[in-house]
Parts: structure tokens; sequence; C-alpha cells
RNA sequence: GCCGAGGUGGGGUAGCCUGGUAAUCCUAUGGCCCUGUGGAGGCCACGACGCGGGUUCGAAUCUCGCCCUCGGCCCCA
């Protein structure tokens, strides 16, 4: 036992990876809360969920994105050679096992998914090396009903968790036709000063003076027309007036991306800090980037944990039960929490505590009720059930108990 | 990668400027007082100076480097 492993007594502690949390009880109940009304969501919408590997071939994303994001990329070889990295987002994989596997589905393909994504950055507030993203995908048509039912299960699920975010939308073609006769590098800085807000360095390059126009123009809609025909984005404007969507349009969305082709939204919280989007999408094509047939998309991810960041809930929590046996009962109790378990969420002591220790521990530790069971019971067959909000007790069997719980009868 | 503020038991803190007692207090946790009735109280236990170097007889305190956290910049697929 002279191996340092084996020795009992204090070494420095491990801790978390920077940019990485522990979530705890508290915090997995208001995300799994948060989850489900998102999943609901998706599921009356009638989107089928689907996850992917946690880790992809690099080029999946340098493929969609550029070399450039492998400085942010966890990316690794691994034994056999190969280059791999976890993903920083799942879009890409989504359109991934779209052409692995999907091609031949019937369209609309409707896919939803939440998973965990990983970017190697630097964290702040809102910003985490692992974070989850729960996203949805709409594959195989490119006409304004499928960009609007989109918009309007984005603005649904944030609804549904008290997020009523204004979502803002727009169109690229617009910001495209204004920079259509520029050379391609000065474009993307364009779309990065747009993005930005950076008006003064914008008005320095050509057409900027024209995308400022148009972002500040008191009728931005009104403005773009006589740039470009607007026929797609007016008709999902009005599919989401049908869907009593609101919406601001906002044509300072660049998302700076290529592989947006016309719609693109975001959506922010003023509950947030610098980092306050929430949600960001639009309509795509990465089928054929992946050596799929080419096919139209629409999608967006939310930033899971920015939500809950954003939001206050209230979860609501089902009561709790703490079976109390005396020393000689607690046999007898085991079989009790047992039948109890059945329907309600029920503890037993499991540290050997006297009955007066088990009820100290019932109140600091926030149980509802205890089931108090001792010599008198075990004869009786009744259990003393304990209103430990009350103080009230009165004895019933498992039956009575459980009506008593759930229904208050 | 850059700027700023921080880091003392599980949580919250005093001490730091002005180096010197066994590092303060609250809380949480486990036990006992009390093996059939909780919330109070008393007692006991547990447990910390982020890491490493330097200065010094002596460092939580001064100093340097690093790590980490928070706010912001950059970036944001």
């Amino acid at each position: 036992m002279s191996d340092p492993k084996w020795t009992v007594g204090k070494s420095t502690p491990l801790t978390r990876p920077r940019g990485t949390r522990d979530l705890l009880p508290s915090e997995m109940r208001q995300r799994r809360f948060v989850e489900s009304r998102f999943r609901d969501i998706a599921e009356l919408w009638g989107y089928c969920e689907v996850a992917t590997p946690a880790f992809e071939p690099l080029e999946l994303f340098t493929l969609k994105s550029g070399e450039a994001i492998v400085d942010e990329l966890y990316s690794f070889t691994d034994k056999g050679g190969r280059s791999l990295a976890l993903r920083p987002e799942l879009t890409a994989p989504v359109a991934r096992l779209y052409v692995n596997e999907l091609q031949a589905t019937p369209k609309p393909i409707k896919l939803y998914y939440f998973g965990d994504c990983f970017r190697y950055e630097r964290p702040q507030s809102g910003r985490y090396r692992q974070f989850w993203q729960f996203g949805i995908e709409l594959i195989g048509s490119s006409l304004p009903e499928a960009d609007a039912e989109v918009i309007a299960l984005a603005q649904r699920m944030l609804a549904s968790v008290g997020l009523d975010a204004n979502i803002h939308v727009g169109s690229l073609d617009v910001l495209r036709a204004i920079f259509c006769d520029v050379d391609y590098e000065t474009s993307a800085l364009a779309m990065r000063l747009i993005d930005k807000g950076d008006f003064d360095r914008l008005a320095e390059l050509p057409g900027g003076g024209r995308a400022i126009d148009l972002i500040k123009a008191k009728d931005p809609l009104n403005e773009a027309q006589n740039i470009v025909a607007l026929d797609h984005l007016l008709c999902v404007l009005e599919l989401l007036d049908t869907l009593s969507v609101s919406y601001t349009v906002d044509f300072s969305i660049a998302r700076g991306l290529e592989y947006y082709t016309g719609i693109v939204f975001e959506a922010y919280s003023c509950a947030l800090g610098a980092q306050n989007q929430v949600l960001g999408g639009g309509s795509y094509r990465l089928a054929h980037l992946f050596g799929g047939e080419d096919v139209p998309s629409t999608g967006f991810g939310i930033g899971f944990d920015r939500v809950l960041d954003a939001v206050n809930l209230q979860v609501p929590e089902v009561p709790r039960l703490l079976v109390v046996p005396t020393n000689d009962a607690r046999i007898y109790a085991l079989h009790v929490a047992n039948e109890l378990r059945s329907r309600l969420k029920t503890d037993i002591d499991v540290m050997g505590r006297t009955v007066r220790a088990q009820l100290a521990y019932a109140n600091s530790a926030g149980f509802d009720y205890a089931v108090i069971i001792g010599k008198n019971e075990m004869q009786t067959s009744k259990l003393t059930l304990r209103n430990l909000r009350s103080g009230e007790q009165e004895l019933l069997d498992v039956k009575q108990i459980i009506n008593r719980v759930l229904n208050n009868v």
C-alpha cells in the first residue's frame, strides 16, 4: 500500500475544466422543465427527435465554416489517425445525418435535437466551453410557408418558458444586392460590421451608406423594395401575421454565413449581458457540401443555457414523503415504502437515525409528509401520515395516503 | 489573445493598507443531550488562506509568475 494512489488523506482537489459547469439538482430541475416544454412543442408541431455523435470528422465543420474555426474547436487525432472534433454546433451534424440516412425519406423532413456542444473560447457570462443547444431543422422546402413555420415555432418555444422575445427577421437578399458589385473581402467585412452595428466603419465602405440608410430607415421594408424584390419576405411576414407571431423587420441581421440563403432571424433577451442572443436561424443549403443532393432547409438553434439565464421559472414540485420507522419497524417500513412508490416520491432512512432525528431531517430537507411507522401501526396496519407543514396527522392505509397526498381527499 | 475586478473551511465572511497569539464570526453538514414525533437550545466533531517561487527571524498580509472565477473586448459557425 505504498502506492500514493491508495493513501488516505487530502490531495490537491481536482477541479472541473475551464468553461464547464457542474449542474446541481436545483438547476437540473429547471433545465429539465425547459427542455420538456421545448420538446413538447416540437412534437406537437410534428417534429421528430434525432441525436448525432458528440464528435464528428473535423472536415464536417471546416467545410461548413472554413479553416479558421479550427482555432475554436476541440479537435484531436484518434488512435487510427483520424482528424476529429467535438461538435461546436448541431446544424452541420444534422445536415450530415440527413445526407447519410434520410435523403429518400418523404419531404418535408422535420427534425429536432437537444445536445451539448463544445467550443474552445474564452469563457464569460453566457458563454461556456460546453453548452447546450436545442434546435429544429425543416428540410425540403424553400417556400415562405416553411420559413414562417420555423419562425413561429421559435416564438412559441421561447414564449412557453416566459420569454416573450420579439423575433427580429431579416433577409440576406437585400444586403447581398447592395454589395453585389463589391469584391468578396469587402462585402464580408461589411457583413461583419453590419452584424456588430459598427456604422462608422461601415460608412467608409462602398455600399456602406446605402446599407446604413436601409437599416436605420423608419420603414425598412419600403426602403428595401427599392433595392430588390421582396416577394418572399413579404409573404413570410404575412404568414407570421396569420400565425399571430410578433416580429421586427431588421436588415441588420447578417449572420455572416455564406450558406444562409435568404431569411435570417434572431432573438435577444434584455435580461442578459453582452451575450444576449438566445436564438438564431435562417434558411440555408448545406447538404450538397456534404455530398448529398442539394436541398433547401430552414432551422434555428436556441442557446439553451442563455434561456435559463434569462428566465425566472417556478418549476412545479411534487410532494415528497419520508417513511419514518422506529427501530423494530424498519423491515415492515420497507414494504410500505415500496407500495407508496407506486405513485408517490418516497424516501426512507438509510442513516440509522432515531425517529426524532428522522423527523428533524425531514424538516430540514424540505419533505412535505412523514409516514410514521411503529408497533402501533404494524398491529393496526394503518400508518401515521403527518403533514409536516401543518403538523396535522391521521391514521390511514397506503391507498388512503396516496389519495390524500395526490388529491387531498 | 487583450483590458479591468477578484480568489480565506461546503456556502457567506473578519483579518491584508500597517507582516508577529492556536486565523474571526455566521451558516451548512455528522453525532450526542433525546432508540415513537421536526422546526428552538446546549455540547462535540468536521473543515480554509487558489498554486508555485522570492523577500524576511517570521507571509493570508509585501513581491513575481501561473491557474481559476466574474465583467467587458476580440470572436461568435
